[in-house]
DNA sequence: GCCTGATCTTACGTCAACGTAAAAGTGACG
DNA sequence: CGTCACTTTTACGTTGACGTAAGATCAGGC
């Protein structure tokens, strides 16, 4: 069997490395359902594997309400290909931008490396001209 | 000679793509100096040259304060070169956050398109079974 | 019963980079 | 003189993803 335990929120705090607030505002969100036990909450396996593609959404560079829609997708049955086709174009759509970024990003350290062998020119004969004038 | 006419804000926005509230906002944040004709604002060829620097800053993911320190150490002459090996630091630094984001942009993009091919299969099986439901 | 530590709710604060609205001034044209 | 287009200042609003402080509550241990 797998690990069904329910966990506390400090245990998924320390699991996941995020903070109570993080958590707390994830269901507010609704990005997580814990059971409640009298005040407190229980985070189910569910609510871990949810966590997890958060944060992978999150590394995706989707936003929170983009990670919400794609998770309520997710468990939404089979039913409404219409939304699943959404969903779909909303990552193909993300993963465009993923790759515009990179290329600007290639692009943008090519340059900062240009300009930087400036600067190595220019701390040289300052560090030179230093010298001298000791 | 080189043109040394100063510009309008109307110019200076049509001519860089920046609205008359980012001109002002550099202007407030320290980042521009324009020559004050009455009220109104003159940008010499050394503000388009700022500005250019700025643009050139933002693409390449500084912050407008590190932008602004970096800017007043490169018109701060030949002294102090403790201060202009910090700033060779700081580009330094961005240099390898870049390298870093674009590696982790690269994965992300990886594991998306891994994802993908998932909900492709999920799209054409169920096509498959809306066509057989018509 | 009391203390301690963890958790809870509520709600205002933060940060960056401007956007936007209001009200007023300026200059040129007719 | 009017008014139209442009610019100015001032200052509050926006967005996203939480941080943070204050105070309530609860379970366990002594």
């Amino acid at each position: 069997m797998t690990d069904d335990r329910t966990m506390t929120i400090r245990e998924m705090c320390d699991t996941y490395d995020v903070t109570p607030r993080t958590l707390r505002f994830y269901e507010a969100k609704e990005l997580l359902f814990p059971i409640r036990e009298g005040q407190k909450r229980l985070f189910t396996k569910r609510d871990r594997a949810r966590l997890k593609l958060i944060l992978r959404g999150k590394r995706f560079g989707f936003s929170l309400e983009e990670i919400r829609q794609l998770l309520d997708l997710y468990h939404m049955g089979d039913q409404q290909q219409t939304q699943l086709a959404r969903t779909y174009e909303i990552a193909q759509q993300r993963l465009t931008d993923m790759e515009t970024q990179r290329d600007e990003l290639n692009q943008a350290i090519d340059e900062l490396k240009e300009q930087m062998r400036w600067g190595e020119k220019m701390l040289a004969s300052m560090d030179q001209s230093k010298r001298a004038a000791e």
